[in-house]
DNA sequence: TCACTATGGACAAACGTTTGCTCAAGCAAT
DNA sequence: ATTGCTTGAGCAAACGTTTGTCCATAGTGA
């Protein structure tokens, strides 16, 4: 019907040359015997008129469709967005396209939905927090995916980042520069990097015979809004310094600190984990331990890619969870030694 | 070869029915006449068996994939990752499936990249700040293209905020609160968005009788680095009010305020334009003008589905550049009267 | 009753590939 | 000289749809 320009086909080279439509196929393939002059005379035809394939017909012919979905909850957390951009330079770099859908958590049937409007190979998962629901999704398909941002118990198949060494780092270095009471602004405790980042800031502090009770661990989720009420626990129990699980609540933080007028860093340090633009412009400029989140979403698509191909580049099934070591600690101004 | 589970065909279903498959693609369709009883027997039986079709055959033979492309450049500009949400829900609620592709800006050709190894309607063009390098890209497909957040001179399809009107009403309620001197915290001037904020802030204070020479305008681009001396610059000049481009310069604009012991508001206030949790996290909180980021994208997905449909839903053909009105002033701490 | 038109549905071609099979040469070995 | 193997390339089927064409059957008017 409506021809896009990149019309030439198979058999328009196949016209060209005069050969048959399958012998380009394995030339352009490398696939098959043929004689290096048909082979020399075939791939200048093909360039000379601009063949490119057609990926639906492969795709329809191979049930192969080279692309692959990534879910995310809410992109605005930069921490997606630069997995977006990390899965699609890896998919890319493969030969892959990658859908993106949003998942607004309403329990739509993404996945499903996506498939059945579009062929995909694979899904890269970073939203459902809800683990049973997620096990659940999961089941209902049996698309090779894997789960992004944190590990589920019972799947071989997730990319998370260290945040546990990220806490550990954070606080080991607030512990190195002279802090010995030291509060823990939690995010989501029962979640994957909540846990995870509490365990980091319990396992610095424990190693360093420090005080690590409950009392000085105030929960903020990720939302600035239970920010100042955590903070001000905190501040009750007098710390000089707080680890807060996300920059983001640092960033609140440090603003509710202000409001309370203690000065940052002076009489309260504050350190976090995850660098971006926010970091720098917030007063005092936060330090902080960079988190490869881009590099999460390359390795996410390059396990998916892996297991879509069934082997990894050197030849082995892919297989384990990853967990990706952080980042330095960046030092800015929100740390002073005590 | 390797077929996944929703490998129930058109023959299949044909099969169980004793009927064509022709006739189950009509009745699938609403297309052509069909007696009431096969009609809703194919449909049971389609239904039972979990038929949903093959996307990628349908493709084939229709020339149509239902996918657009969409290119940004740094997806962590939140500006960006909102629309491509916003761009997602429309496109899914039209049946498309929305790829994204991440623009270096490195001179790639994304685009015919793209279109080599997926099938794609058209694209919605985020990144190519150059105007002359976007035309050219344009120009080099035929494919149908919707250009985000910025209008292109000469081309008629084009989604962008009115940045200019935003700046206004930022400006507007700084004179409002009794400002008189007030600085331009600009970002790229000669940039579409950049030259439209300034002239906001140009009409606003000419329309109030006010100042608004050169020297009250600093440019300090989108990044954070250039905004001190630029605040530097505004503060030598005596102003109590500064009106900043982007949300993260307004940001980095009261933490050099903060550096520079001027209180804010108190002493300067800011005001800005676009809002998010950022704005939330600062100290003090800012005051903004939202903008609908997620509605352009989802404008631009409308556009462009149209343009390929050939027909807005009330049947006339689409043209013309939209220029989205902001949403409303949020007033927070950042601003006081005088 | 006969020709004629709707109606409902089957047939088959086509979309652009990939790939198993077949087959003609060419060549070496018997 | 006949057989047998290798090499190169063509033939045709298939992937799962969509759609133009054709053909029965039934219903209409005369």
């Amino acid at each position: 019907m409506n021809n896009r320009n990149s019309s030439v086909t198979l058999r328009d080279v196949a016209a060209a040359t005069g050969v048959d439509v399958s012998t380009i196929s394995r030339v352009l393939q490398n696939k098959g015997r043929v004689s290096e002059e048909t082979r020399t005379r075939i791939l200048e035809t093909a360039e000379r008129l601009g063949y490119h394939g057609n990926p639906v017909a492969r795709a329809l012919k191979t049930a192969k469709s080279s692309t692959v979905l990534m879910v995310v909850p809410q992109i605005e957390n930069p921490i997606f967005a630069s997995a977006i951009i990390g899965a699609e330079i890896e998919a890319r770099s493969r030969g892959f396209a990658l859908l993106v859908s949003y998942d607004k958590g309403d329990g739509r049937e993404i996945i499903s939905d996506i498939s059945r409007s579009s062929i995909i190979e694979g899904v890269i998962i970073a939203s459902f927090d809800d683990d049973d629901r997620l096990r659940q999704v999961l089941k209902s398909t049996d698309l090779p995916h894997v789960v992004l941002n944190r590990h589920l118990s019972g799947d071989e198949n997730c990319v998370a980042i260290d945040t546990r060494l990220a806490a550990r780092m954070g606080v080991e270095h607030l512990i190195a520069m002279g802090h010995r009471r030291i509060g823990h602004l939690a995010g989501r405790l029962g979640r994957f990097n909540g846990d995870m980042r509490r365990r980091g800031w319990e396992e610095a502090m424990a190693a360093a015979g420090l005080d690590h009770g409950d009392d000085l661990v105030a929960q903020a989720g990720y939302s600035p809004d239970e920010v100042p009420a955590a903070v001000d626990k905190l501040l009750a129990v007098g710390v000089t310094a707080i680890h807060a699980a996300t920059l983001l609540t640092a960033a609140a933080a440090i603003a509710r600190l202000h409001e309370r007028d203690v000065r940052v860093p002076e009489e309260v340090s504050v350190v976090t984990m995850h660098d971006d633009l926010l970091a720098r412009v917030v007063y005092p400029q936060v330090t902080t331990v960079a988190l490869p989140s881009q590099e999460m979403g390359r390795v996410a698509a390059r396990r998916l890619i892996d297991l879509i191909q069934g082997v990894t580049p050197d030849g082995t099934q892919p297989t384990g969870n990853l967990l990706l070591p952080p980042d330095e600690l960046i030092v800015r101004a929100s740390v002073t030694a005590l």
